[in-house]
DNA sequence: CGAAACGTTGACCGTTTTCAATTACAGTGG
DNA sequence: CCACTGTAATTGAAAACGGTCAACGTTTCG
């Protein structure tokens, strides 16, 4: 955690707004009511998000891992709407909500390139939704692939798409069968030409 | 379509700025590179964006819907990177493109006010993709009630958790007879005090 | 009143999940 | 350089699950 560097736009804030922080499995980052001071990335390991409802239960709202930011709407409210909890040996990078909240308003080309950040993430996002609505698998898988979301590993990709990675096995070796993708390696594959 | 107005931060645009067109089923209504120099709002029914790739197949990257907002990332691109096609009768009311980029620079509320409306967007997708990766079926539906997805129909929240209506009802119906949720009417479900 | 849309339930059947086991690498320390 | 260990890649089989088709009751709205 030595080098991390922040993702854009936020590496153009001075050093000194970041801090690191780690916390060991199952502590409590922040809490649902609290009141926002910071906004976090996650650097190493991963947190839950989640939900007190009224009637007592929890619902998990979001599993965040290393990369990822949260807590950005707290940027714009008064109070955490969630808890939010290590759950494993985590690092975070913390930075000054208000520091953000002022170079947004003076710097114009900051809060610009956060926009992009933001509208980049909401595409994803729907794409990734869209996604899972395919069915069956081997359709999904197919339209994964020609989206570009085997990058990595398989595993990560079946995670992405939403199937167990044994289901996203079967469909790459059905589809290879098919013709519709070559295998190129262990874990590549590729859509063939026309 | 006439007294449509646009989601904020939009609403504070001078209505100058907005124009309403009709694309019949199947229309174009821009295309994959092309130079954009506007945003849509579906007013009335659907679009489908969808992109072509190299091997020259189609994938459907997002459909849309009245009320949704499309092509934001187009703000900061320098090209369309998919077709947007009416999937019916759709009406779309457009705003003009560096209009809004020079609002956003001008007024930093404004753009205080997008950055709002971007933040939520992805806090709720994320939350919706959290979601769909519930299993089974039951479990999903009661995360999404404890989530407070189910406000409209039952029809809508099926489609938001990701699951054909029918296997809605049957969750629903099981949660009931387990007492983990209460019935209160027609399509109106409560989650029960502890 | 009738059409249209939502709500609800049953049965059937194909798909996926789950559990289990095997193979293939990559990194580590001896 | 090799045994050793952990993670990723694969494949098989059985059981569970959810999608689809079908039918019907109910509420809404022109």
């Amino acid at each position: 955690m030595e080098k991390f560097t922040l993702p854009p736009p936020f590496d153009r804030l001075p050093a000194s707004e970041l801090r690191h922080v780690s916390f060991p499995e199952s502590r409590l980052v922040f809490q649902q009511g609290a009141t926002p001071y910071e906004l976090f990335f996650v650097t190493e390991g991963a947190v839950i998000l989640e939900r007190h409802t009224e009637a007592g239960q929890k619902v998990v709202l979001h599993r965040a891992t290393a990369g990822d930011l949260i807590a950005e709407a707290s940027l714009f409210s008064d109070s955490y709407h969630c808890d939010c909890m290590a759950q494993a040996n985590t690092g975070l990078a913390t930075l000054n909500k208000s520091a953000v909240l002022k170079r947004m308003a003076e710097d114009t080309t900051f809060a610009m390139l956060l926009l992009k950040r933001l509208a980049r993430q909401v595409q994803r996002y729907r794409r990734q939704l869209e996604l899972r609505s395919v069915f069956p698998a081997s359709d999904r898988v197919m339209a994964g692939i020609l989206d570009g979301w085997l990058n990595g590993t398989v595993l990560a990709f079946a995670n992405d798409l939403g199937l167990s990675h044994e289901a996203t096995y079967r469909a790459l070796a059905t589809l290879v069968a098919q013709g519709r993708l070559h295998k190129v390696g262990r874990g590549k594959y590729v859509v063939p030409p026309p």
